[in-house]
DNA sequence: AGAAACACTTGACAAATGGCAAGAAATTAA
DNA sequence: TTAATTTCTTGCCATTTGTCAAGTGTTTCT
């Protein structure tokens, strides 16, 4: 199997040796999901880390009304992590499903460990990734506070234009905190200017 | 100085033996700041990590109309951290400033990275550390997608009632994502029930 | 192909929140 | 203590977003 879009994603994220990335990767194992399938299912606990190589997947929660609120889209290639599931082995609270048809790249939290604990860059890459995911979280919390709906839905449009092609509006609605009537009305109000 | 608010955070997060606790916390180096005061300003690189002993911080960032936009509040005993710039040594986006008189722990990268790479201990509890951090965020960024803002001053006072009793309510309301005049008007509301 | 389910839009109206300005209350500074 | 500044509340009205229900396409399933 070609482990190429796993290992370049390590190369495109901080220097690293070929080598090591070899190392890391060893021990990924690939499977694929298609559409409309759960990943990773609430109140169970992530054995695997995943790394999602092609495809649309989310996470949502059920609210009190049991509607689903979307909490992320992952656009391939990225790694699709339950954190505190996988890291702390408790039961997750979101749903993981795909939204399209989906290949993967998974390892064992032994892997991961292991390789947390000998190898160096490892542990840095990690502590990277933590960072960055930090970081977009925290950009959208930041959004989700101070920006109007209508600004939302443009940043989004204009970062991320493919979703709109791979992900339907009423997942991106509650990603963005809005109704799915609303998201609409936006999108025709914004298409006049 | 007495290390002993810092050293017990180590303990409360995850067992860890007393001796690996003092190795770690050994470069950490004490000192205060009065209350409005800036710890780490935005444009700059944090060279440092902090440990909030005593006292009520938060982050914010000015937007486009140069407001003020809470990110985060923090109440003692915790982290402060902008990992972004910490960790990738990168200028911060947001302001940091104490509330009320704080006194911290701080050390530096270098004594970071050295002890996330020769202590197997202080790697678990960093990655926790980001783990736990990550989740709250990603709860608020759920609140803030679907609960409305009534709720969301609910559960905070709930979560952190002592928070409404050292930070101004400007503040709160601009990190509950909403107005002043709106988060008094909520609170009128509230009390009646 | 036909039925069912899903995705998207739209209208009418309701509810939530914001903007602004004024004033009261509390805190800080002189 | 007085003055200045900041914090908090409130009224009025505007804007944004939600709710519900209907209608039109589009996919999916059999």
């Amino acid at each position: 199997m070609d482990k190429s879009t796993l290992n370049n994603y390590f190369h495109s994220l901080f220097p690293i040796e070929e080598d090591i990335v070899n190392k890391i990767t060893e021990t990924f194992t690939y499977f694929e999901l298609n559409k409309h399938t759960i990943l990773l299912d609430k109140d169970t606990i992530s054995t695997k880390t995943f790394f999602l190589e092609k495809g649309y997947m989310r996470s949502y929660i059920l609210n009190e009304e049991n509607e689903e609120v979307t909490t992320n889209i992952y656009a391939a290639p990225c790694f699709v992590n339950d954190f505190l599931s996988f890291f702390k082995q408790q039961p997750t609270k979101e749903i993981y499903q795909s939204i399209t048809d989906c290949t993967f790249w998974e390892t064992s939290l032994k892997n991961v460990q292991s390789n947390f604990h000998n190898i160096p860059e490892f542990r840095e890459f990690s502590r990277l990734l933590f960072v960055i995911n930090y970081y977009k979280l925290n950009d959208r919390v930041i959004e989700m506070a101070s920006q109007k709906a209508e600004t939302r839905y443009l940043n989004l449009l204009k970062q991320k234009p493919h979703i709109f092609q791979n992900v339907p509006l009423k997942i991106i609605a509650s990603y963005l905190g809005i109704t799915d009537s609303s998201l609409s009305r936006i999108r025709k109000e914004t298409v006049k200017i």
